[in-house]
Formats: structure tokens, sequence, C-alpha cells
DNA sequence: GAATGTAGAATTGTGCAACAATCAGCGGAC
DNA sequence: GTCCGCTGATTGTTGCACAATTCTACATTC
């Protein structure tokens, strides 16, 4: 028998922390909107306690807070909040980078390569929903992750991306299609050429610029 | 007035979670062992569902593991999951290291030479507990992450060293202490030298003892 | 008028009991 | 020996109840 899939039964409470979960980093939910258990259990038609545990569940993943008697909230950041979150995102994905190109002798695989063709391409269209630039932006970020083939790895990376979009749901773009572009071509390049810390001065690129925004 | 105190109430699921914590970390609870609700319930005479919450937030810490229908039981990893850990906690430490010496000018503050000298203290002594001496170590290494000043970055490195704490239970303890000693002030001289490379070295030797101690 | 205090509603925290769904072990049929 | 179904044990989910806490609106005091 070949490698069989790891089939995980899905309970009502993932179910429906997944909706939850989807509703909320699609921006369907705004960030700070509090969220009621008797009326979310309603709504979804599920026990208060079940709602309850799907809650803790998305808390854990860090896009919703509970403060104890005062209910649970989609998870808003605070400057100093996406500073820090920035800072273990560098951490993963610098040495992630790191990883892939020690295991794959200095090059990336064709995924990322495949990965940056479409973003570019995307970027080069006359009329692109954002949405479809920041998915492909996210997954080429995450391939290179990826690419370091732990996935434990790509769990935390995974867990912080999230996170991280929660966040810039609220935040204009801030790159234009074209720097967009022209940044993630030089940050392959870069990662190919001289090594992990081209990802770096990336990212710290990018942080800036969102800084930069929220002023 | 000045800084006040966080205040945060704890809730019976808080306090019941904070005890099995305690319990797992100190090995009085064996890695593998099931926790069954309604045993564990009677015994800290709380609900069901209380239990239930508490095991959700361990296992989100990823000390507890729990599988739909077939209950939760001490976390235990395999090898390729501790491989996994491992490349987590380096990214995780060494960024922290990195930031550290970037934010104090290249030296690291009075804490961690304070906790390295406790740490050499403590293996120079005739007799002394194993535990207390893993208790420094990771207090040191702790330490040289805190120095980055992030909040963020000291959670993700706490929770992972609670899970590689739950795994490293299970192991004799694979340093001498004079090894130890050595090897750890060779690490501080070395991340004040030559940078935060050093740690990495540091780490990569002691992941190479842990798996040799595997075989 | 602003600060303070207070009663009631709204919301969350926890418990209890019940039942359905699933799992684990065991003995019988072939 | 292997497969089958049975049965008890365990988890998953629900509903209701009530205590604890927070929130809101209003009254009181200075």
């Amino acid at each position: 028998m070949s490698a069989v899939q790891p089939l995980r039964r899905q309970t009502v409470v993932d179910e429906l922390a997944g909706v939850l979960r989807t509703e909320i980093l699609n921006g369907v939910v705004p960030a700070g909107t509090p969220l009621r258990e008797v009326e979310l259990a309603g709504a979804y038609g599920v026990s208060r306690h079940t709602l309850r545990a799907a809650l803790r569940l998305l808390a854990g993943e860090g896009i919703v807070e509970i403060e104890p008697h005062r209910g649970a909230r989609v998870a808003s950041l605070d400057r100093a909040q996406l500073a820090g979150l920035f800072e273990v995102r560098t951490a993963l994905e610098v040495e992630g980078a790191r990883l892939a190109l020690a295991r794959n002798g200095g090059r990336l695989p064709a995924r990322v390569h495949a990965d940056l063709a479409a973003l570019a391409a995307a970027t080069r269209r006359a009329r692109v929903a954002w949405s479809t630039v920041a998915d492909l932006h996210a997954r080429l970020h995450a391939g290179i992750v990826a690419a370091a083939g732990s996935d434990r790895l790509d769990a935390e990376y995974a867990r912080l991306a999230a996170e991280l979009r929660l966040f810039l749901l609220q935040l204009r773009p801030v790159w234009t299609l074209e720097r967009m572009r022209t940044h993630h071509e030089e940050l392959v390049a870069g990662l190919e050429g001289e090594g992990p810390e081209a990802l770096r001065r990336h990212l710290e690129d990018g942080a800036a610029a969102v800084f930069a925004a929220l002023d």
C-alpha cells in the first residue's frame, strides 16, 4: 500500500474553528470585534461549550484574544506587538531559508521559482485584485520556508503568517505592484547569490514600509 | 502612578492547566501517559468541561496530544519531531542572540554573565542535583533570548523550551558537568567575540550530543 | 457639571446530567 | 488463525442551571 492520507477526523469543534478562522482571516469579522458566546453558538447551531472550545483553539493560534469574564474578541495588535511578530517571523524565515539553501546546494527548489514567476506575472496584469497578489506573495514566502523540509518549521511559520495576515488586513497595501515584483525578484536572486542575509534585508524593508504606513 | 501589575485573574481552567503543566514538566506524569477525563476531573474536583478546556490549553502548548475519540496523553516526540523542535529552537535563539548583541553594542547584559557564573559555580560543587544544573542551564539560554528585549520572542521561546524539557526528561544527561561548564563559558565568550554564529555551533553540538544519546 | 455610587441586565465561568459516537478488548463462527 | 459482532469504556456534544463578574444606565453627592 502506498502512503496513505493522514486521515484525521473532523470534530465539530475543529470544523467550527475552521469556519471562524476563515471568516476572521478574510476580514469578514474585523479585528477587535467581540465574539459573544450565545450569539455565535446560536448562529452556528452548536452548544455554548462547543463554541467556547473553538474560541480557545483560535486563542491558542493567536487570532482571538480571551480575557476572563470579558469574553473573546478578534485579536488586534498594537505597534509593539506587531514589531515582536516581525521579529519572530524573521527568525523563522531566515533560518528556514538558511536550511533550505544548505540542503539544496545553495539553490532554491523549482517551486519557489515557480511561485516567484506567478507573483511576477500577477503584478504585470492590468487589473488584478490585491488579495490575489497578497496570496501569491504569502505563498512565495511560505515556499521558501517549506524548502527547508521541516514540518515543524512550516507549522510555526504558518501560525505566525496567519496572525500577520490578520493584522495586515487592516492596512492598505504598502507596496506598488512594480515594487512588489522587483523586490521579490531581487530576493530570490539574492538568496541564491549571497545567502540568507538577503532575506533579512528584504524583511527589514518590508517591516519598515509597514511601520511607515502606520504613521 | 508607576507601572501597575498586569493583574490577571486566574480562572479555574488556568489554575488547573498550571498544576497539570507543572506535574508533566517535572516528570511526575511520564510522557505517553493517557490522561483520562473522568479520572482527572474527579481527582482535581472540577467538571469534565473544565478539565477538557485545560487539556486543550496544554495541547496548544505542545505538551499534551489530543486525538479525537482517543483522548489526551502526555506528548512524546519521535526523533524527527525532536529534530524539528531543535530547528525552530535554533531559529529563535540565534535570532534572539543576534538582536541582543545588536541592541547592546555587541555585549551581553549583566544578567547573562550572572547566569553563566551561577551555572559554572554549580558545576564545580561536589554534589549537585542534575535538575539544578538543568534549571540553571535553561535559565542561561532563556536569558540570552530575553536580552533581545522582545516579549513575543520570549514567549515563543518559553513554549519551545517547555516542550524540549518534556522530551529531555526521558533522557539521561548527555554532558558531564565539566563539559557543561566549558561549553557555556565558550558560548558566552564566543557570542561577544564573534557574534551569534557561535550560538548556532553551540546548539548544533548540543543537538548532536542528544541524538547520539538516542542511539 | 463632574465624580461617585448603585441596582439591574448582560455576559461569562463552571457544574451536572444525559446521550450519541467512537474505540478497545473479547469471545465465537468459520 | 482470521474475521465478526458484541459489549463496556471513553470521548464528543448538548442542554440547562446557577454563580461570578462585568457592563450600563441612572441616581446621588459635592
